[in-house]
DNA sequence: AACAGTATGTAATAATATAACATTCGAATG
DNA sequence: CATTCGAATGTTATATTATTACATACTGTT
């Protein structure tokens, strides 16, 4: 089993919304949200997400600034993501498809180097915005 | 045969910049080194920057904020990127790799939506960094 | 109780990026 | 050559994102 991780207040606030969210958060909405709960500063909103991704609880939509809950409930830890982005609305999806989890987490390229970790950002049009 | 692009004054300075450096540079550092050549605002600099992305000379390192020069000689637009990144020295690498490519290139899933462009950031130790 | 490690609170500031608006450039056309 | 139009520029100000620094408090272990 894994080790339980309990989470802080501050992270557990911060979690609580960014899981509500049917959208990317930026940090300083966060803020603005969980100020009513007693968090002030962006430091704290910074820290609490700092460790959420760090355990796989939120992932960081590097291109867009923004945080997601992660939907996929066994993602211990955030080192193989993947995110389909609508450049019209700007809705994100996690994408879940273990062929090309497999293939990226296998993928060895000629420098010798290997990789412990991924990020892949695919972006176009949703169905909705396509049909404009 | 493609159109040919003329690169505009200061998009050339910013492009000769990016291109020298062996590593990836943040725009503010670009601004700074390009002070003596007359571009003193951040704006001539990420306006530069913008333009140079979207013809595909240079590309954004999205988890770094930071910018490296094209070194795929064909790829005249920016819709498909992937980077090796040393989480210990922070050296980049531009993945030029024509089955991964092809591979994400056609990559689809459940979710109807056709993706036109990606980028990929895999992180790990590059060989000097592992052997330390 | 003492300690160590982690988390918190707070203020200040650094780093990254864009808005708004006036002006100029450059290619295409009449 | 003059006109036009879209793209690029220059400039100031400001918005947005993120970190430094330091003092304090909490939590589990010895």
């Amino acid at each position: 089993m894994e080790k339980q991780q309990y989470l802080t207040k501050n992270q557990q606030i911060v979690l609580d919304l960014v899981e509500k969210s049917s959208e990317p958060l930026k940090a300083y909405s966060i803020l603005f949200n969980v100020q009513k709960k007693g968090l002030k500063a962006p430091l704290q909103v910074y820290r609490a997400l700092d460790k959420l991704v760090e355990i796989g609880k939120i992932h960081k939509i590097e291109s867009r600034n923004a945080f997601v809950a992660c939907k996929n409930s066994n993602c211990v830890v955030s080192n193989a993501t993947a995110f389909s982005i609508c450049e019209s609305c700007e809705k994100v999806t996690e994408i879940n498809n273990s062929k090309l989890s497999k293939y990226l987490a296998n993928f060895q390229d000629n420098s010798g180097m290997k990789y412990s970790k991924y990020n892949l950002e695919f972006f176009g049009l949703c169905k909705k915005c396509k049909n404009k």
